[in-house]
Parts: C-alpha cells; sequence; structure tokens
DNA sequence: GATGAATGAGATTTCATTCAT
DNA sequence: AATGAATGAAATCTCATTCAT
C-alpha cells in the first residue's frame, strides 16, 4: 500500500478511535470496538497501532496537531495587530479549542502523564517510546509553545507588552491556565454546567484578563 | 475486628497504596503488589476496599484531608494578617503542598477524571459511588475551597481586596493555576528539573504575584 | 490447595485433554475446548498447563507411566516363567497396549519427535524442558526398557535366550517393531482394518515369532 | 505460463519446502519463510500449494518417489540374484534411504498420521484429499510394497526363500522395522548418536538378520 | 499471475475481582 | 476474617489463509 493510503486508513482509525475514547474514555475502551467501529479486525488494528496507549499517541498527536493549526490561523488573524492582541488572542483560541475538543484537551493533559510514567520505567513503556507518534509528538509538542513566546517577543518589540516580561515563563504561566482549566472542565463534563455555582466562561474571562494585566506595560 | 483494629489496618493498607502509587503510577499498580506490601491477602484488602478505584478514592480523601488541614494552618497563621495576605498565603501553601505531595496533588486532579467517569457511566461505577470515601470526598472537597471564598470575603470586609472581585470565581481561578502547576509539574518530574528553560519555582512567583495583581484593590 | 487436591484436578484436567485430543488430535485441539470439557476457565488450565504442548507432555507421561505399570504387570505375571517367555510376554502386553490405548501409543511416538524438536532449539523449547512433566518423563521413559533388558538377561541366566544376544540392542530393536506397529496402526485406524489387506493380528504375531527366533537359543 | 515453466517453479518451492522442513520440522515452518526462501510471496507460494499440509504432501511425494527409484534400482541391480537376497536387498535400502533422507522418511510416516487426519475429519481435509499430490501418492504408495512383494514371489519360486512365507504380510513386517527404526532415528537426531549406548548400525543389523531369518527356507 | 494488506482462529498473558473453605 | 484457587474480560500475538488491486 502506497503511503498516502496508508495514511488514509490509519487516520481512519484514529477517527474510529477518537469517537470510541469519547464515548467510554480512554481506560474502559475496547481495541474490539475501535477495530469494529474502524472496520477492520484486531490484527489490523494491531498491525498499525501496536498497542493501546500507542493509539492514543496517535490521537495525542492529532490533538497536538490541531492546536498546532488553531495558532497558527489565530496569529495569522492577528497579523496586522500588535503581539498583545495576537498574544491574548492566541490564549482565547486555546480556551476554545479545550472547549470545543474535549478529548483532545483531556488527551494532552494525559500526554503529561504519560510523560512521567515513561521516565519513571521506559523499559517497560519502550513500545512506547519507540513508536513513531511519540517522536511526533516530541518534535510538535513545542511548536505551540514557541509561536506563543514569538508573539510575546513581538509585542515586546512594538511596546504592547511590557519590556520586562520574560516570554517562555509567561507563555508557560499561560499553559498553566489554559491546563487547570481543561482539568476542571473535565470534572464538570462540560462548560455550560457550572462548577461550584461559577460559570466557567466567566473563569476563562478571569484568566485572559490575568494574562493581560501581567503583559501590559 | 473492633472499630479502633480496623482504623489501624484500613491506614496501614492506604499506606501502603500511597507507596505503591508513588513508585509505578495509580495504572501500573497492581492490587497484588499493594496487598503485599500492606503484609495481607487480596482478598484481606477486598474486604478492606472494594475496588482498586476505591483505595485510590481513600488515598484522594487524605489528600484532600491534608490539604484543607494546610489550609486551616495557614489561616490560622494568618490570623492577624489582613485577607489579602491571608489569600495569597493559602494559595502559596497550596503551591508548597502540591511540590512536597506529589501523589497527593496527582490525586487531586484524577479526581476529576474519576468524577467525569462517573458522570459518564453511572451503572459501572456503583461501587465507586457507594463508597464511604466518595461520600467523605464529597463532604470535604468544597471545605478548601470555601476557606478560601471566606479569606477573600474578610479582604473585602477590611479592604485590603477590591471589592468587585467574586471570591468563589477568584478562588477557582486560583485553583486552575494550582492544576495546570501540578500537571506540568507532572511532566517534568519534579520541581528541581526545568521545563522549557523555565524554573517552576519562577513559574509558582510569577502565578503568585498575578493572584496579587487580581486581588489589590 | 494441598498437593493431593492438586493432583486430583490435574488429572481431572488432563483426562479432558485426553479426551479432546483422542476425538479430534491434538493439533486440531483447542485449549478452550479442554477447559471446557475440564469444567474450568482457560485461564484455571493455564494455571496448571503453561501451554498446549505442556499437557501433551502430562499425557505422555501417563503414557509412559500406564506402559511401565502393564510391564510391571507382565513381569510379575510372568515370575515363574523362564526369562525368554517373560521377556516375549512383555512385547506381547506392548502391543495389546498400543491397540487399547491408541492415544497413548500415538503419545509415545510422537514424544520422540519433540525430543527431535528441542533438540533442534532448545531456546524456543524452554517452556516445555522446564515442564515438571519432561523431566517426570525423562526419569521414566527408560524404566520400561530397563525392565525389558532385565528380563532378557534372567533368559540368558535361566538358558532360555541364546547367550549372545545383547540385551539393549534386542530391547531397542523390539521397539522399533511396536513403533513402526503403531505407526501402521495409525494410520489404518484401528487394528480391525486391514492395512493392504494385511490383517494387523498377523501382523503383531509374525514380530512377536521373528522376537523368539531372535532370542531362542 | 506454459506447463513446463510451471514445472520448474513448483519443484523450486518444494525445495524450498524441503530446505524449511528439514531446518526447523514441519510444525513449526511458516509458509512466509518458505515463499521467501523461494523467492516468491506467499500468495503465489498458495496458487501453486492450496495449504502447508498440501505442500508437505508433495514433499511426500517426492519422498515415495525417490523411495520406489531405490527400490527399482535395487531390484535391478540384484536381476541376477535370487529373491531372497533381492529382498534383503531392498530392506537395505530403504534403511539407507532414511539415514540419508531424513526429512523424506519423517514424511513418510508423518503421511500416515496424515491419513488418520483426514479419515477423522474428511471434510475439514477436503484441500487436501482434492491435491492432485494426494491423488499422486495413493498412486504411488502402494509401489514400494508391490515391488518388494514381487521379489518375495520371485524367492518363493526360486526356493531361496521358504514357502509358507505371506510376502505381503512379510513386506508389511518389514516395513514396520524400517518405520520403528526411523522414529527412533527421528529421536535421536542422527545415525551416529546412540540411543541407550545403542548403535543404531548395530540395530539397522539386527534387523535384517531377523528378516533373513524369517525368510530363509 | 503477483503483490501488499487483511482476515480469522486460536494461543497466551495480565489483572481486577470473586469463590469456596 | 483470612487464604489459595478460580473467574472473566480484555490485551496481545502468531500464522495459515484469503482479498483486492
Amino acid at each position: 500500500m502506497d503511503h498516502a493510503k496508508r495514511q488514509v486508513k490509519e487516520n481512519n482509525i484514529i477517527q474510529a478511535a477518537e469517537s470510541i475514547f469519547e464515548t467510554v474514555g480512554f481506560h474502559s475502551s475496547k481495541m474490539e470496538d475501535i477495530a469494529q467501529k474502524a472496520g477492520i479486525t484486531k490484527v489490523t488494528l494491531y498491525s498499525y497501532f501496536q498497542s493501546k496507549e500507542n493509539l492514543y499517541m496517535a490521537v495525542i498527536y492529532k490533538a497536538f496537531q490541531a492546536l498546532t493549526e488553531i495558532f497558527y490561523s489565530s496569529i495569522d488573524a492577528n497579523r496586522s495587530n500588535n503581539g498583545f492582541d495576537s498574544t491574548i488572542a492566541i490564549f482565547e483560541s486555546f480556551f476554545e479549542f479545550c472547549e470545543k475538543n474535549f478529548l483532545y484537551s483531556e488527551a494532552m493533559v494525559d500526554y503529561f502523564s504519560m510523560i512521567r510514567n515513561i521516565k519513571r520505567s521506559p523499559e517497560t513503556n519502550s513500545t512506547l517510546t519507540e513508536s513513531i507518534f511519540f517522536a511526533k509528538i516530541q518534535d510538535l509538542q513545542n511548536l505551540p509553545i514557541k509561536l506563543t513566546v514569538k508573539e510575546i517577543n513581538r509585542g515586546i518589540v512594538d511596546k504592547s507588552i511590557k519590556r520586562d516580561v520574560d516570554p517562555m515563563l509567561h507563555t508557560i504561566q499561560g499553559w498553566t491556565m489554559v491546563v487547570g482549566y481543561i482539568k476542571l472542565l473535565t470534572a464538570s463534563g462540560n462548560i455550560d454546567s457550572p462548577l461550584m455555582h461559577v460559570n466557567l466562561k466567566n473563569l476563562k474571562d478571569l484568566s485572559l484578563n490575568m494574562a493581560r494585566k501581567a503583559l501590559r506595560p
């Protein structure tokens, strides 16, 4: 099968997996069901992805890919605005992305735990670390961060962001707010069900405002 | 066995579980190993905790308990300070708590995912929802939040915090920052290994500063 | 479980396996079916026998055990006869045993092939060589041969067997005739269906007669 | 592809199969490996031989063919000798053939087991029974036996063999000795490694001598 | 007819969880 | 209440065999 065709089938499988993961969660999902959803057999599934976690890795990769796309779009849309606006827009997109792509946002957070486990016992997870998707994620995961850093730097240059801001530090700080937001979102199920009477929409706005304050000169 | 004895044994088991979870993570841990560590058999283990997740619930409960203690201590230590200082102190303690109690912080975050799963399929998780620890956590989980809200309110009254602050919203926002911090901490393994060249200490300071800005009148 | 009980269950499983092997043959048999026949689950089956071949080893062991019993009985029954008669009686019993215990005789012959395979690639067959049954067979397999040798020696001493007979060589030669007989028996299915118009009964008699001629002084 | 070409390729495949069977044994062999050895793909392999057993059938056929050749040669070489000598010469050739053609001798013995399995479940083995090689073997398998019978008959006529010998019965009896010899050879691996301190050469000589005694007037 | 991909059947393993004593 | 054995569900793997192109 040529590369393109394989890609298509692979994507097909990943989509099936996403649909199953979304419905029952990664841990309760069954390879059998995923295979069936993809219209293939378990063995074929395994010939594409060496394990369930491997398959999840692929989903995580898709998540990072999608997020990266979002970041590029946001940056592009704010090309004519200053660095400050673009930076804030990025975070706004990030929040939105998470709300709309539950599975993806959860996947990205799970990625951190997987990294931890891999570090804990690299031998046990060799099938993971050898996965092409693992390598791809490694290459990709920092891109959104770098893009944000770049916009913050642009803001510093064009004076829309205060000069003593450490771009990387502030970027990471932004991530903590988003990641925390995701987890709370996870707990409450969706953006419309309030958590402790707090509307998640307001929470997002507050976070964005705090970010504005932190960056504004 | 009388109640006291059972308590002791239960605690014994929980400690064994914590040690195992800490070493290999919840998902890779085996009931067998936990039982062995606790010096009992699997069946006895099950007579104390109806399932592995149930056992994790107990750990999570301990985490919330410990956190609550920390919050009380912080509040008590800041009795003579204003609400602003007390609020910030709480968050500072919270960060510190997470750094020092890796397992507990991870557990609290995992709690959110479990809540999600329980919502997804309540029937499958009936053993969880019927667990005494689940009920206990339900009672306890909001306490730290309420304690924080109370200090913010005190700050509003004593004018150390600006009046248009929504105490619950800001409390939750604080949590997102801490939770995000925990997850990034998780990924990097420990506070001393930097993430993208960012020292996690600086990250914490930045978050606290942003909180200060958000509360200050 | 105490040793005795385990023995009972083990035997239970072996009997189920024998019944299945007898019906469909070793290669077409399914562990699932054997487990079901034994009234246990696959996993339990595997906890007793590490693999299908391992289970076959146990059957082979039973075969050698049964054969040894037969030899002892024959020898005992011929205690008061001379060595010649006893030796011939052994071979007669051997033939009879094979006719009556199809599975066992086939198993013993298969054992030779397994030995060959194990020699060819010892690593691949480690689960076999480590089997307790493998060890047991090793201990047992030579016993029937030795018993025969002993009777031939007795015949030499009592002059019923000619003195220049090499007991071991003639014993092994006897085995070749029996083993060959088994294989032809295997092919024809059972003793009553003639092979090339040759009644297997006559074939056996001829072989025994040839043995007589070879031993007689 | 014209018939000749197909023949060449077929032979090519059979040779590859023989080499693989010889190395790892029929049961452990993989169609994949055979295809690779033959320099073709699995599917092509299957277009020549409908199943693995079918392929084995082809090898078995070759074995019977080769054996038949040997028998003819032996008979031809003993044209001027009497029937007794020719008959013994045939068995001597048979033994030698087995020693030199391990795979072939094993294959012929396995043939008997396959016959058994086919009898047990004819439906499952329809691909076998429909195989051209199966038919060919059916035609061929009795030829060596008939050739032997013929020589024994010649011996009876020329008085070199005693008259009350049943040619077919004695032929089959000869086969049992050879077949048994093969199996023991199989177990010990090769003719030079002694079995129970018995040199296989001596074993062969003994068998031949017993045959002589059985035939001699 | 040849190829790479896919199927189907079954072996084997791993664990959480439950049973029988 | 404690123990060793057993269960059940699912993951994973291996191969002979078949499909689609």
